[in-house]
DNA sequence: GTCTATACGATGATAGAC
DNA sequence: GTCTATCATCGTATAGAC
């Protein structure tokens, strides 16, 4: 930890801190106690401890969100290319595959996407809103190819969809540590490449299911 | 509001603020003002605010605890009586319709079930064992249930299928105010009958993939 | 039994010395 | 860039009024 400098510091300290704890019951006393760095260091680097949690959460994102756009756009232009629509399949692989992978690249990693996952269901409106903004483009782009690969279905249907894709993307997503119903959690039961292929076809079958 | 005793004042103060500005977010001051009580009143009947969220949890979740196993046995005994097994569907319905035909009974209701849907990813033990206690029971038979329905589905999958439908289920529940990809909520574009269908048939489908 | 007033240590945040 | 001092506010506890 200490190699790093006092920015650095606080950005890994934060994410586990507010991954593992919340972000309102962290406090920057722990917090700087964990960096190893002063009570201000904080305010002095970042401004607040909210925009701590941003740069947090961009650190991170805005490479995944890169992967993500890429491995989406990989699949509509091989679509283009062989004149057949992109399957829903392969749209939502594109998405939640990088996502998990990445999870598994550092300590670090699962914190983050724990404390993402949580965010989709935060009540409080700057939070939410601090990575919700991030995610949005990469929605628009997601959403417009899965129009193409279903088109039959109806846009209102394919919106609440989606929103139920994402509702089990991310408690899978805040599993890291805890799973409701077996106590050796569901990141550790199955191999995580095996969590990966059940979400998909769980969620490619609500997805398809007949209306 | 005045109408009611200190403690119930209390109760409903912190069912509100808890589900819409979070548990550490809400101050034990705004709370007593909201509810028109003295600063001490929390401590004194519930001997701390931790005890207060156990106490506005249980308040609502062991009736509705009662209803969903209710409903569930019913479609139990009748598959007994009949000597058919029961239908996934039939087992789901019983567990998720009561849930999202309480959230519309009144303000409160929905503030209450937003909160419990997202105690489901919480990260702080504390907060998500005391209402994980309560539903552990229910689940329990909800997973016999469903093992009778799906008997050629391994124990391991069911598992997780079942932890990917609480995922979707929590989502919907903290939707009350937000939703990701449509600015009126999802609440509020579709029928409150039609989310529920929805629902159903996006996690029927998932449970029932091929596997 | 209920409630109020008040105090204690810890928190998030900031200003200014170094 | 870093640190100390400081402030209003936090959760909690208690003594005593009704």
């Amino acid at each position: 930890m200490a190699q790093h400098s006092t920015k650095i510091r606080l950005l890994n300290a934060a994410e586990q801190l507010f991954a593992r704890e919340g972000f309102h019951n962290t406090s920057l006393r722990s917090l700087a106690s964990l960096a190893e760095a002063n009570l201000a260091a904080t305010n002095y680097h970042f401004g607040s401890k909210e925009a701590l949690l941003k740069a947090v959460i961009e650190r991170r994102l805005l490479p995944l969100n890169q992967i993500r756009e890429t491995e989406i756009e990989k699949v509509l232009s091989q679509a283009r290319e062989s004149n057949i629509p992109p399957t829903a399949d392969a749209l939502l692989r594109a998405f939640i595959e990088p996502t998990l992978e990445f999870r598994n690249s550092s300590s670090g990693a699962r914190d983050f996407i724990s404390l993402i996952g949580r965010s989709l269901n935060e009540p409080d409106e700057t939070v939410r809103n601090c990575f919700l903004s991030l995610i949005l483009p990469i929605f628009q782009v997601l959403l417009e190819g899965l129009r193409e690969a279903l088109p039959q279905l109806p846009q209102k249907i394919l919106l609440t969809r989606l929103e139920f894709i994402m509702g089990t993307m991310s408690h899978v997503m805040c599993m890291s540590s805890h799973s409701i119903l077996n106590s050796p959690s569901l990141t550790e039961a199955l191999e995580q490449n095996e969590l990966i292929q059940q979400l998909l076809k769980f969620v490619l079958a609500g997805l398809e299911a007949p209306e």
